[in-house]
DNA sequence: ATGAAAGCGCTAACAC
DNA sequence: GTGTTAGCGCTTTCAT
């Protein structure tokens, strides 16, 4: 069935010269006289050759492949990044190779080793646990270059590009109690990821330099998709005393939240204000539209991309990490409180 | 600084057995002596051998890899489809190498060929159009198993996964007639995309069987991102004598569009009624909430992956063309056209 | 049950 | 300028 492929023999044949003198030809390098060349480049056309790239890794000992880990290839956050990094990588002619780890640790050793034998030349990673980073270290140990997006891990000494998640929290909550908000709900999800922590880091700060308590009821976790923040939402505000105000951490939480408001009734912002982290396409369709945390996204693929290729051509500085601000967008989901909180 | 990985020959050396007989224990073939076996094992773990994939496949001929090639990896559609396909594939082992087409017929065919050179043992593919299926037509005859999806092509013989793309458009434009609209505008993405072409062709058959005549201009291009669409709406409905109604191709099209009508002072759907093809999650969080025509979308991935490996597995049966029903979910962005259409 | 050895397709050091 | 050749790490046939 399959016909068998056309070789550099079978070129070299055609074109009468050795495997050397095709190879030289075909890839440009070494001296090769220009007759000869020519032979080998009409073989090659006429043939129909292509170089079989996994002969060639196995004999350059790497694969022009990187490895993409996203959380989520179905969070727009993740899915632009991977298109910047698709297309920047095709500047250097290599390939990209997505696995979602889904957010679950094992996955992500799991999957980060399976690349590794196919001698991938280095990763993007986002790692789902700040706590799960023994299999990061030692990639980095065994000199495979590696830059950690979105969740950076100080632990693990490579370049990363991320956001200041603290920063972009306490300003979206300061800005909720600039408005009379006491009570603010947060629905973030799984504290193993480190954005979730800075995220929540940043919520804390701001309640307590204004002096109001930490009140655990009001924080909920939820998986980062639209289903389970509606969900999340739901349970939220079905407790006793619910928020007049509430922070999601991503924008599919967000817009869970949105959906589950209106759901149960509460209209945003004259029942319930909402600030949300990372900027999404409708946020400024809905009506109201939706204040949020943008985050600088198209910086953060090419980014990511430079160091990494910077680390593959060898560079030797010490780890570069990026941090990026973000900036509040002001738009319609905050106003005050209609009423003090109940109880 | 990169050590050397450990290899095979390292771990038979420990074992005090021949390369072959670590193979075999390894990779649980053949005959092998438990007392040997566990030694191979033993000494694999202690020395923290991996298999190069590479050589495993310059020997077998082929890399577990899938090559999955979609128009837009920022498109929810086929964000969600990469998910599903990724995980799919993982009990297969396999791995997703995802190569963004970016709708360039040029860059598909490029990326296809580097693709092909590593290896891959197959492909998903959503061809950008219908007119570049070269390339394609030779996959097919050199055997490397392809299933397309979103987008068949009659002329490449392989499997394939769609959605009647006619028939919803056909439904989605005779509501909007049923309603009473008459000048119905159409956005859509370039026409050689296919599934262009049949919702272009659903959309005049719906017109036609109602006795309605197809006005040009009353048909607009656009890229398939949001800014794209917002443009393309102004565009729109800056002409003299606008529609009433309109119908989106695809669900970043809609956004777009309903972006691009707020921004004109157009109210959805009192001005201006709205169909979508392709439901997405804010869709029932706008305010109305937006008629669409839903596609099965859950189902296309599973089933690309389930063809594509009964191909691997050296299926030889005819080509399975599925093409899935659609289903319009209307809301409420669908009303009676205020006044007379102009002109 | 195990080992020896051929060879997948290519590159590059070395020889001429 | 061109050819020869030794592997890259692995699988697998063929002996034993």
């Amino acid at each position: 069935m399959a016909p068998k492929a056309v070789t550099l023999i079978d070129v070299a044949r055609a074109a009468n010269v050795s495997r050397a003198t095709a190879a030289r030809a075909l890839n440009g390098y070494g001296y090769v006289g220009g007759d000869a060349a020519e032979r080998v480049l009409a073989a090659a056309d006429r043939l129909g050759y292509r170089s079989n790239r996994v002969a060639q890794a196995l004999r350059r000992g790497q694969l022009p492949l990187i490895g993409f880990m996203p959380g989520d290839i179905q969070n727009p956050f993740f899915a632009r990044i991977a298109h910047d990094v698709d297309v920047d990588l095709r500047a250097f002619r290599h390939n990209l190779l997505i696995a979602s780890s889904e957010e679950d640790p094992e996955q992500e050793v799991e999957l980060l080793e399976s690349l590794r034998s196919l001698n991938v030349r280095g990763f993007i990673v986002a790692p789902t646990s700040a706590d799960n980073k023994e299999h990061l270290v030692r990639l980095v140990r065994d000199g495979t270059p590696l830059v950690l997006i979105d969740r950076a891990l100080p632990q693990v000494a490579c370049d990363s590009v991320t956001v200041d998640n603290e920063g972009g929290a306490r300003e979206a909550v300061s800005y909720l109690i600039a408005n009379g908000h006491r009570r603010i709900g947060l629905i973030q999800d799984d504290s193993r990821i480190t954005t979730a922590r800075g995220r929540l880091a940043g919520y804390i700060q701001a309640l307590q330099s204004h002096g109001i308590e930490v009140d655990e009821s009001l924080i909920i976790v939820s998986r980062s998709t639209v289903e389970y923040a509606i969900d999340a939402t739901i349970r939220l505000f079905s407790r006793p005393s619910r928020p007049t105000a509430v922070f999601t951490v991503d924008s599919l939480m967000t817009q869970g939240a949105l959906l589950g408001l209106r759901s149960m009734g509460l209209a945003v912002p004259h029942a319930v204000s909402l600030v949300g982290f990372d900027d999404f396409n409708l946020a400024t369709f809905t009506d109201p539209q939706i204040t949020v945390v943008a985050q600088p996204i198209a910086q953060i693929g090419p980014l990511a991309v430079k160091l990494l290729m910077q680390r593959i051509n060898g560079s030797r500085e010490p780890p570069h990490r990026e941090q990026f601000p973000t900036r509040l967008v002001v738009r319609g989901s905050v106003s005050r409180p209609s009423r003090t909180p109940g109880r």
